[in-house]
DNA sequence: GATATACTTCGAAGAAACCAGAAATGTAGT
DNA sequence: ACTACATTTCTGGTTTCTTCGAAGTATATC
């Protein structure tokens, strides 16, 4: 990945609401969850909960599908594991003992997928 | 680690020209840069650099020591490796297959590590 | 068609971020 | 003490972000 797609993704879960809401559907997984199920699971105003879903949309964090009258939302795993490995990048650069910490954290939070 | 520090730091990182740094000091190791070196290197402005290392360093994400009349700046590892923890925190929740791509990118990333 | 529901877009005001030149601070060498 | 160097702080003007009520669009039900 890029520094141009990277920016914009950071920059969309650099805000406490957005923050909240992909970890929500982080969590939910792939069924997703609800327009109005995210903004009464976090207390939002309807309006301002759908500018920070459109801002993470449009960096391409969250996906969204219609479902009758509601639109689903959905955590876009792939770009958050592009992000992540972007951050981790060149990151043993000449010094793996760095490294190692870093790469024992998926495996500490995944410890199901093992 | 909470929301509170994570959203400093993502907001940190979420700028071109602080990405750029914290990317160069991740290479570098822990021997760090000096301001005037990381400066040539990314063509910065001086004063604008050092207010964006300002909000590095203020987001725990890099740290300094003085050398002379030299600044070195380095890479806060373990504030990295909070943030993608962080990240990837309940990811797994109830479908450990989604995750299992997540836990490899250390792997990749970090083969000599491994 | 009319009504209710689910969400989004519009708009406008206040808050915060960004930039880089100029001036100030701290350190080293003579 | 003076000069040179490295970096930070100050300053302002501009731009971008945030917020949420009100109005608009899309879908379902009667």
């Amino acid at each position: 990945m890029e520094v141009k797609s990277a920016v914009p993704r950071l920059s969309a879960l650099a805000h406490d609401g957005r923050l909240a809401v992909f970890r929500l559907l982080v969590q939910r997984g792939p069924e997703g969850l609800a327009a109005g199920e995210i903004a009464r699971a976090l207390g939002s105003p309807p309006s301002s909960l759908s500018a920070n879903l459109n801002i993470l949309s449009h960096a391409g964090l969250i996906a969204s599908r219609r479902d009758g009258r509601s639109i689903i939302y959905t955590a876009n795993y792939d770009a958050m594991r592009e992000l992540l490995a972007f951050l981790m990048e060149d990151c043993c650069g000449g010094a793996p003992e760095i490294c190692a910490p870093l790469a024992s954290i998926a495996g500490q939070r995944c410890e199901a997928a093992q």
